[in-house]
DNA sequence: CTGAAAGCGCTTACAG
DNA sequence: CTGAAAGCGCTTACAG
């Protein structure tokens, strides 16, 4: 580990840093309070009610001089003021934040989801906030009950385990909760439509290795979250649909760790199937892990997209979610009424390369 | 899009739902005004002083009656009690929230990085917020504007494009700042040792390709960044090592999306060389799809890592920053006293395949 | 040892 | 049309 002063390891600027230290130590505290609506009031020789209406927007309604509200913009301006927003929210009882629980930001799906999540929320002028819950459903309402503390307007709960409890717990402080990704009994949710996406990859794949080869092999995920039993079932039916059976043991839900598919795979107690039907990118780490160690090359299909696995040669389709429905669909139903707790499923888009 | 009630697709559950609407609907607003710390210690017969006390933890210094503090507790949680912290930050001046800067969750990289910042975070009893700038410079000091708003406690810029504005903004009003992966000349920065992870990653290139073998082409980022000059550095020294010149024409600093490395691949005055240094796995994604469409399969090395083009058959090597290091080092510089505006150089790891 | 009171920085009906 | 005043839900010195 190397401790330098700044661009001094860089051969095109030696400069030393001159002021930075005392610049950041001589603001803020030490400069004494930091400016509040009355002293600019007072700067500008107007109430701090009309600084306020001035500097929250509220002053077109409020027939306040152009020349005046210009006055006070620009003070405000110069004394570099800052509004506190936790005084605002507290008083006005609107945060203007939205808060988004997410299990993980370790694939493509959920990156994309927080990126639009983000670009969504501020379009509607609400500040995202997001905070990443390690599939842990202590975690999650111990993250929920946080952004109720700083009383958000809606919490939006990702991929959650348990998103009811979610919803019961800001329910309870007038908070309102939506379902994305995972669908939960107790308030509206926006979710792929798994069943035929993860049916049509399954023929996919069926039909690659040819009629007389026996049942996939599907692997990854668990086998009591939701998601998970739609596209087993999407898989089953694909089988009959060729005429074929997919019994119980080769259904291997081990979770979403990749060690527990490269592992599942190692401890399998019969040849490995001619083809594979992994069940997100997270576990195809793990297969594919474990191919290369094995020396095989099977075919398989993914639920869930990632560049780069994409361009593996054993790829035979992914199955991508389409998250641009998905996050907008959920800021659809941020606007309904009443808020009615039911499912709305969103087709996937097969990509075969 | 389809929509339906809860489960009505899963053969497994058609149960419908039943009371979810009206709990939604009943709890909150139309239930009169959310607890206070004034309900409870009326229902518990003390003071809002002890309530206060009780619930924020702080009462084992004010000697309060075990019974009473259990009963305080009980009540609380009883009545669904969520603290307001927006108004505790507002009286108490720490928000105890801390907030990071992130360009992008499009890649392992700032994935891990928000990972552990939220967990390192949490650990010290922060509350983690994070928000996501798209690489745009205005987005950047916005978000930052918002999070002083909130009066964060601290802000960590990651791979901002101008830290020092973020900085300065923060420091008008009082809010500390901190520097992750991009450095910045007035606050403290950590990052990668990007010379010397560039360097070895180059020389490794070099020796695969044999002597006789012309310069590798450089592919990627932006030429003002300072991370990607420092690797240009890094690339430059190793071809020297082995008395080779790295031509400019060879340096294309293209930018960080996908499409611009490929289309200035497509768009190459010369013979491509043979080998490649590519400067993010997002640059990656282009020259992978303009290898796979032009039938060229060219050795290649990528600072940064991705478990899934490790595994494309033309990796020869990739440069994992050690992001656990990274994070542990940013909290470590939030505890140093005055904060010297110098960089802490983290050292990459070299993953040979 | 404990509670009453002031105040954090805003917003917003309300009276002038 | 504008400003004084009350109050959002807490915390914390301070007096009893």
């Amino acid at each position: 580990m190397l401790r330098q002063a700044f661009f001094s390891v860089n051969a095109q600027s030696v400069k030393q840093v001159e002021t930075s230290a005392q610049v950041s130590g001589s603001q803020g505290k030490s400069q004494g309070r930091r400016t509040t609506i009355y002293d600019i009031a007072e700067l500008a020789g107007t109430s701090p009610s009309a600084v306020s209406a001035i500097l929250n927007g509220s002053w077109k309604k409020r027939r306040i001089a152009e020349t005046t509200a210009q006055r006070v913009i620009d003070i405000a301006e110069a004394e570099g003021y800052a509004r506190n927003l936790q005084a605002s929210a507290l008083r006005s009882d609107r945060s203007n934040v939205i808060g988004m629980i997410m299990p993980k930001y370790d694939n493509r799906y959920f990156g994309a989801i927080a990126e639009q999540f983000e670009a969504k929320a501020r379009a509607r002028g609400l500040f995202p906030v997001i905070t990443c819950t390690e599939r842990d459903p202590e975690l999650e309402v111990a993250a929920a009950r946080e952004m109720i503390g700083y009383r958000v307007d809606c919490i939006i709960a990702t991929g959650a385990t348990d998103p009811d409890r979610i919803t019961r717990t800001a329910a309870a402080a007038g908070i309102r909760t939506l379902n994305l990704d995972l669908p939960g009994r107790e308030a509206p949710s926006v979710i792929s439509d798994n069943y035929n996406g993860a049916r049509e990859l399954a023929l996919l794949l069926l039909d690659r290795i040819g009629p007389a080869s026996g049942p996939l092999l599907f692997v990854g995920g668990r086998g009591t979250d939701h998601n998970t039993a739609e596209r087993i079932r999407g898989v089953r039916d694909a089988h009959e649909a060729r005429g074929l059976a997919l019994p119980e043991s080769h259904v291997l839900t081990c979770g979403y760790a990749s060690d527990k598919a490269q592992s599942a795979l190692d401890t399998l107690a019969f040849d490995v199937p001619e083809a594979l039907f992994v069940n997100s990118t997270i576990s195809l780490e793990g297969v594919v892990r474990w191919m290369r160690s094995n020396g095989q090359t099977l075919p398989f299909g993914c639920f869930d997209w990632d560049p780069f696995a994409a361009l593996l040669e054993e790829n035979v389709g992914m199955v991508k979610q389409d998250v641009t429905a998905l996050v907008s669909t959920i800021f659809d139903r941020l606007d309904e009424p009443s808020g009615e707790a039911d499912v709305i499923q969103i087709p996937c888009i097969l990509c075969t390369e």
